[in-house]
DNA sequence: AACGACACGTGAATC
DNA sequence: TGATTCACGTGTCGT
């Protein structure tokens, strides 16, 4: 469990015999005790990076050195885990249209019992216009999906909108959920993607600059 | 340097005495032989542990062991200083209402000389309600501000929306930029704060769900 | 030779 | 008590 030991000197650096007179002896001596020296100042040194981790890993106090190590690695990979899924989520727009789908099932631990969830989540990126959320809306109404949550950015008149999405009632503990999850997720496919693929240069509504129009007033 | 040796079982786990009869001796030399075993696991464990993470940090190969712990604790650094940048510009909505504005100053680097223009960053985060988009464009366009980038997170009926702001032809180049821009970001302090602090209990727009009314359709 | 890094076995301490 | 964790000193390999 670690206790205090560590920040306690156990033993007094040991009592080194008194340099004898003899040069043979006197010199082994000398060799053995700069190398024990050496040692300890590399597991202070290796002993002073782990204390620096486990003040920086939370909830790692109280650990064995093991443990704490472990924890390291599994905060490194969450935290590599996160800054990759930001990066993939991130909502800058870029220039070239997409829609991209993946479906994922996230665990909710409720107290009655662990229950699945099956999620969605869908990023599209093209020209901004007026009646997108709308029309993305009105699909996602179609489909019996519900969102859960929505980021959204903006950028050069270009938009990326990232959709956390639920089907409505669907489980993984219905045998058929799979295959209604696959033909959910291609419907919501072609969907998307006949929104992103509606160009706006037939539309009355044209951009002037090519940038400066995120603003758009609701109605007034 | 870190050659071979690591994986190289360099002594064959120690011949034991062959337990003697005698009980006394058999005994110690048994815990003693346990001990021992214990012990290399415990080392096997860490050094286990150590491997991992050598895999997992970039560029941590041919290094000190203490050293692989220093890049540990490095990266792990970053990846937390980075993932709280985020988390501080991420567009994840608080419960608690929140005007923070930041100027800085971005180094454009164009083909006639280095100039350099100033930005405000202005995020918001309050409770979603229609007009909330017009009125910060009214603001904006009353301070004469032009949005270079906005993103927006949406979640459980509130928002959070982080504008990358620049003041019209306000350079630092004049000598009364900086007040100006004191007085530009006093402004829109309060301005944004009105906004954010106008409770819509009194507005005719109620909320039926705590959740779930993401997309409001412009005006159809 | 001398120095640095590693694995090892052991004594002490804690549970 | 036995099991487990830690620091220590040492042997040994590679530079």
């Amino acid at each position: 469990m670690l206790s205090r030991r560590d920040t306690v000197a156990r033993r007094t650096t040991r009592r080194w015999p008194a340099s004898s007179k003899n040069g043979r002896a006197a010199a082994a001596a000398s060799s053995s005790r700069s190398h024990t020296e050496a040692e300890k100042r590399r597991r202070d040194r290796i002993n002073g990076h782990l204390l620096t981790l486990r003040k920086l890993v939370p909830k790692s106090d109280k650990m064995d050195k093991a443990a704490l190590l472990a924890r390291v690695i599994q905060h490194v990979k969450g935290l590599q885990g996160e800054a990759a899924e930001v990066g993939k989520a991130l909502t800058v727009p870029t220039d070239v249209d997409e829609v991209r789908i993946s479906t994922y099932a996230a665990a909710a631990e409720s107290t009655s019992g662990s229950q699945t969830d099956i999620f969605m989540e869908a990023s599209l990126c093209c020209e901004d216009r007026p009646e997108l959320f709308a029309e993305i809306d009105q699909a996602l109404q179609s489909l019996n999906l519900s969102t859960a949550r929505v980021e959204m950015g903006s950028l050069g008149g270009r938009v990326r909108i990232i959709l956390l999405l639920s089907g409505n009632g669907i489980r993984n503990d219905s045998c058929s959920s799979q295959n209604r999850m696959i033909n959910l997720k291609g419907s919501l496919n072609v969907a998307l993607n006949r929104i992103v693929n509606s160009t706006p240069s037939v539309s009355s509504y044209r951009v002037t600059s090519k940038r400066q129009r995120f603003f758009l007033p609701s109605d007034t």
